[in-house]
RNA sequence: GCCGAUGUGGCUCAGAGGUAGAGCAGCUCACUCGUAAUGAGCAGGUCGUCGGUUCGAUUCCGACCAUCGGCUCCA
């Protein structure tokens, strides 16, 4: 007899070779209804697996995270399967599951149509139907290498002479499809109900450019059909929150042949931007920030100098003045770097916080192009801080803490990254772990939570980089704060110390945003268009009923005019139903119904965006009160921020 | 950049080898109306661009441009 350890901490005595499959059914026959795998001391393993020692086990079941990756691991075997008896010749790259269901490359003579997505799903159903089992088997190296080398797999020959020697070697079969696979599986395609192929994409084997390009399925599945269509109506509606979607219903920007890229803010979208921009440099310059504004061409030589030249080229546009060599900014720290050199430092005067929203321009590959999410140029929220070094520590903290609350105004989730030295980069190794060290400290100090992305900096320093999450769980950079030695050598910048000598400052490079267009496109995904007051475009409508309402309307409208609410009148000979259409697929935060009722009593009918029904009746006073409080506190709205 | 798909009036989309339609929006007229679409009429497109095939192409073919889904999550 052997103990295992169960989750909950009990333990149970069972027979040397029992399966962990027989444990579940010893445990409970729902269990085991539901068992898909188990851990054996952590680590995943199939039910068949017997267990032979002492050990702690977790059933792993269907309804967890890691019983669904089971399960999509195995349908996504039952694909590949299925697109091999329908597609005979097919080579198998890899198969893994992802956040949200798996995918599976494909190198194939024949091109993947919709179409055939259809069919390669209908075999799946019929293959599922046939109860095969996912048989493993372990196997030695060289019999792996012949059994895939004859077949021609050559994309798993590559893997299995990349696995390093110690590892055992095991393939999965069911029916007549076997795959070189770490497992664990199903015990059989039984539980394969509710599944999906969602897309298909090109993709390079093993994320290599320089690899042939393979045709890669996206597919999905879930425990019950209930819950895939539940994931599937999501989608449908993360799709209607699309900002590229909402941008042009809400009249806010637009993307033009003309400038791929390059987008076109519209009076509403100025007027988000705008308020973001004011907001920012209210917050800024309560924190000791200055603000300004340096060129967006400059000349070749201090591109050398600054080494965008030599590590940053091909992202960068050029022109020329005069015959020499000019180019457009991609990042603005030389501007602020030419400004610091413009008179003599004292150690008194650092920390220095110089702000600029600067216009920068970069070179993005066509097909990277997104929305506003990605675009070829932007406004970076960006601030250079100039410091001793003895001040690192408290001013990342500073700039940490300055993010944070900024997320919060608006509600973001984020996470945060470290990313380290690239390949393409310039200084000493010694430089790179001291800024390395520094950023690790101050996000250990502020107990903040982060994954380390490798190779992921700025070609002059690591970075901390803040991810927040799109309505399609995407997530995109936003924040991000650089430590860099590079530049204030490069630019020889000085201040004198308290010894009367001269000393080099350290640089923090840093944005909030990180780029108001990409700021607004998640803003307008996470509040599906329905912007708080203080940011809606419009903040009042004003619907008068009929005609002889209309001077009323008017007197309203200037009256809040005047007190910087933004208003407008809907003066169309419409219906008062249609009016209030309008001002709802506008989101329109509050509307005002006039006529002869309010007219008479000077009062207004508010209708709030999203709670439907009749307006409420208030006076005047009271509605300006309550839209001010509402824009000044920077209310989110309620029913804008529901789960898409 | 690479793989695949798409490109028809402001928007959403239908259509076919013989030079194009619908709904919404727009304009005009009538209705002056109480909380999510009043009715009628009018106007609007060299069918992404450039070539080729054809008696004839927006429809077929090719190139280019733009857009969309991907190209990171490692058997």
């Amino acid at each position: 007899m052997i103990q295992v350890t169960l989750k909950d901490g009990s333990i149970r005595e069972v027979e040397q070779g029992t399966t962990i499959g027989e444990l579940a059914a010893a445990i409970s026959r729902g269990l085991a209804k539901i068992a898909v795998a188990g851990k054996v001391n952590d680590k995943m393993k199939d039910l068949s697996y017997k267990l032979t020692e002492n050990a702690a086990v977790e059933i792993v079941t269907i309804e967890s995270e890691e019983g669904l990756d089971v399960l999509r691991h195995s349908t996504s075997h039952l694909m590949a399967q299925a697109v091999e008896n329908l597609f005979p010749g097919t080579k198998l790259g890899i198969g893994p599951t992802i956040a949200k269901g798996f995918y599976y490359d494909f190198d194939s003579e024949h091109v993947f149509t919709p179409e055939d997505l259809t069919l390669i799903e209908k075999e799946m159903g019929r293959l599922a139907k046939e109860k095969y089992s996912y048989e493993r088997r372990e196997v030695s190296r060289a019999e792996a290498l012949s059994y895939f080398g004859e077949r021609g797999e050559k994309y798993k020959v590559e893997l299995i002479e990349g696995l390093p020697e110690d590892v055992p070697i095991s393939m999965y079969t069911q029916g007549n499809f076997t795959d070189l696979c770490a497992g664990p599986h199903l015990p059989s395609t039984t539980s394969i109900k509710a599944f999906k192929l969602m897309s298909l994409a090109g993709a390079y084997w093993r994320g290599n450019e320089k690899n042939k390009m393979l045709q890669r399925i996206y597919g999905t599945a879930f425990a019950k059909q209930s819950e895939l269509e539940d994931h599937l109506f999501k989608l449908e509606e993360a799709k209607r929150r699309d900002h590229r979607k909402l941008g042009l219903e809400l009249d806010l920007f637009s993307l033009h042949e003309e400038g791929p890229g390059f987008p076109f803010f519209h009076p509403k979208g100025m007027i988000l931007r705008n308020a973001l921009e004011d907001f920012w440099r209210q917050e800024h310059r309560r924190r000791g920030y200055q603000e300004i504004k340096t060129p967006i061409i400059l000349n070749r030589s201090m591109w050398e100098q600054s080494g965008h030249w030599d590590h940053y080229k091909e992202n960068m546009y050029f022109t020329e003045i005069d015959d020499q060599d000019y180019a457009v900014k991609p990042m603005n720290c030389p501007g602020g770097m030419i400004m610091y050199k413009t008179k003599l430092r004292s150690y008194r005067d650092l920390p220095l916080r110089v702000g600029e929203l600067g216009l920068v321009h970069r070179h993005e590959l066509s097909g990277a192009l997104h929305g506003l999410l990605r675009v070829r140029n932007f406004t970076q929220d960006d601030a250079h801080l100039f410091m001793l070094p003895s001040q690192i520590k408290e001013e990342l903290i500073g700039v940490i803490e300055l993010v944070d609350s900024f997320y919060k105004v608006f509600g973001f989730e984020y996470n945060v990254e470290l990313s380290t030295r690239p390949e393409d980069s310039m200084g000493s190794d010694e430089d790179w772990e001291i800024a390395t060290k520094a950023l690790q400290e101050a996000l250990e100090d502020k107990g903040i939570n982060y994954s380390i992305n490798p190779g992921d900096g700025a070609f002059y320093g690591p970075k901390i980089d803040f991810h927040v999450k799109d309505c399609l769980d995407r997530t995109w950079q936003c924040g991000t704060i650089q430590l860099d030695f590079q530049m204030p050598e490069k630019f020889d910048l000085n201040y004198i110390g308290e010894d009367g000598q001269k000393h080099r400052p350290v640089m923090v490079h840093r944005v909030v945003y990180g780029s108001i267009e990409r700021f607004i496109a998640l803003l307008t995904e996470h509040y599906a268009g329905a912007f708080p007051a203080w940011l809606a475009p419009v903040q009042v409508r004003i619907l008068p009923i009929s005609e002889r309402h209309h001077e009323y309307g008017k007197s309203l409208a200037s009256l809040l005019n005047e007190l910087d609410i933004r208003v407008e009148t809907d003066e169309r000979k419409e219906k008062i139903s249609y009016k209030i259409r309008e001002a709802q697929t506008e989101k329109i935060p509050f509307a005002l119904v006039v006529g002869d009722q309010e007219a008479e009593s000077k009062m207004v009918a508010v209708r709030r965006y999203g709670q439907g029904d009749a307006g409420q009746k208030m006076t005047i006073d009271e509605f300006i009160a309550l839209v001010q409080e509402e824009i000044k506190s920077k209310k989110v709205l309620k029913g804008s921020q529901e789960n898409a």
